[in-house]
Formats: structure tokens, sequence, C-alpha cells
DNA sequence: ATTAATTCGCAAATGTCTTGCATATTGTAT
DNA sequence: ATACAATATGCAAGACATTTGCGAATTAAT
């Protein structure tokens, strides 16, 4: 399991640092959400760096086969990727705005004691979304 | 928040029952697992109903804008569907083999409790999915 | 049996994501 | 700085799930 997502990190390894990488890192290293490609697509068009489609596929695969990212299947159109950092939270998706929280509380011990232990299962990663209503839309209806 | 999927809940409500939708609702109700639109049209195809594919995607359209089934995202090539009645669990995914099975155990209470509290946010609906690997595979390896 | 509403099949189209191949770029050794 | 090997990129083509329009067929009730 591979944290850290830093050119450092990538450069340590060997890896090669192109611009679009360059950009891609740090645009995951701040959001606050998952991101798509297609989003990603935009961003990078909007700071200048026109960079065809596939190359954001195979960036995100890469960062992907190497530990950095994960994917998250929030929506059945496309899939999101997120940090491998930000593994242990969940989602609050709003399914009025869209809008995407975090939670961070790390739950779940208990049950997935139960599940190796009734089942024999070994978790290797989690993925638990909550889908409703975020304060700002509750209250507005 | 619909439940019973069921000839008689779809025939009260004042909907027609096709060959397709008797067949369909069938196979939702004894699944033990969520199903793709591939997998009911091929489950179709087996026992005689060679149906078009378009028909599959719109009955599952159909039941879920009903309140009978819910979309689940598995995985990012398709969009797998379980009925309503077992929303309450959560699936252990096998990345060896690919076997879905399910825990009913309803954890999670109090994080919702939490959630609500201190976010401000009301779920609606949850999905916590396990990927890991299944007793048999850890055995063989 | 007639009829209105719904469903079905077919063809075409959309959108995401993947793949092959030739070209360009990066990091390193010289 | 230069040349080389590995890797990344763009473009075109294609695979596949899913959606939509429309005319034909089926269902349920009169």
């Amino acid at each position: 399991m591979n944290s850290d997502l830093t050119l450092s990190s990538l450069r340590d390894k060997g890896h090669k640092i192109t611009n679009v990488r360059k950009e891609v890192v740090g645009m995951f290293s701040q959001a606050d959400k998952p991101l798509t490609a297609q989003e990603l697509h935009k961003a990078l068009k909007t700071i200048g760096l026109s960079v065809n489609k596939t190359t954001v596929y195979r960036e995100l695969q890469f960062l992907t086969d190497q530990g950095y990212l994960v994917e998250v299947h929030l929506n059945p159109k496309e899939t999101s990727y997120e940090s491998t950092d930000l593994m242990h939270h969940h989602h609050l998706i709003c399914e009025t705005c869209g809008k995407i929280d975090n939670v961070t509380n790390c739950l779940a011990k208990e049950l997935e004691e139960d599940v190796l232990k009734k089942k024999g299962f070994e978790i290797a990663r989690r993925s638990l979304e909550f889908y409703g209503t975020c304060a700002d839309c509750s209250k507005k209806s």
C-alpha cells in the first residue's frame, strides 16, 4: 500500500516527472473530494495544459497501479479517484446538490473483525458511502 | 421507499405484467447477489426468453424508478442492481475469484448518528463494500 | 373484440475508457 | 552539451455499456 503522493516519492522510485504528472499529483494533493478523468482534463486545460484525454486516463492508470490512487465508484457514469492517503475515510454524497463531504471517523472495526472471524474473508479495502441530503439542502427545503 | 418486489405488488399499482417483468422479478427475488443487465439478459436467454438488451435496461430503469431496485456500483464497467428489500446489508467482494457474499449485520448505527449530529447530513441510503480475499482463495494461496 | 396505455425491438447515437502505433520527451550515462 | 534507452504522448480506431426515437406488438380493462 503506497502512500505519500508527492513528486519526490515518484522521483525516488525512478518515475519520470512530466508536466501532466506534476499537475495531476498537485491536484490530487489539494483535492478535498474524488476526481474524475473528465474533471482533471478540464482542470488541466484551464491552467493552460491542453493534454489529450488518453493521457489523463493513462496517468490515472499509472498512479493507481503504483498505489498512489484508488478508484472510487460513486456514480455509474464514470470512475473517480482519490489519493490512497485518504483511504480511511468515507463519503457523504448529497443527492440534491451533489456536494461530497468526508467523514474521517474510521469505524467498522468491530464489523471487520466479525467478518474475518465468521466468514474468513480478509479485507484489503473498503468503500463506505452515505447518500442523502446535506445540511444546506435540508435547510432550503 | 418501496419494498416487496412481487408481481401482486406490481399488479396492485396498475403496472402490466409482461413475460420479461415476470422473470426479472423472479430472478431478483431469488438472487443472492446483485445482478447486472448483462447477467439478466443472458439468464433470460437461457430460459428461452430471447429479449432485446434495451428491454432489459428499460425494465431495470422501471423497477428502480418504482423503488423496487437500487443501483449498486461494485465495479467501474457496469451497474449492478439488487432488491430494495436487501438494502440493509453489505457486500464482500473477492478480488481474486469475483465471488460476492453478503453480511446482513447492520452496523454503522453509531456512525450514522454521529454524521447526523455533527454534519447535519441526513442519510437516505448507504453503500458499504469490503474488497479483499475470500476464505476459499486464501486457502489456495 | 376494441381500445388506450404500455412495452418491445431495432437502429442509431452518446460517452467512457482502451489499444496500437508512430512521435516526442525525460533522465541518465557519456 | 550529446546521445541513448525508457517512458510518455497524441491521434485514430474500436470496444462496450447505456440511452433514445419511433413504429410495431402486447397487455389489461371495457
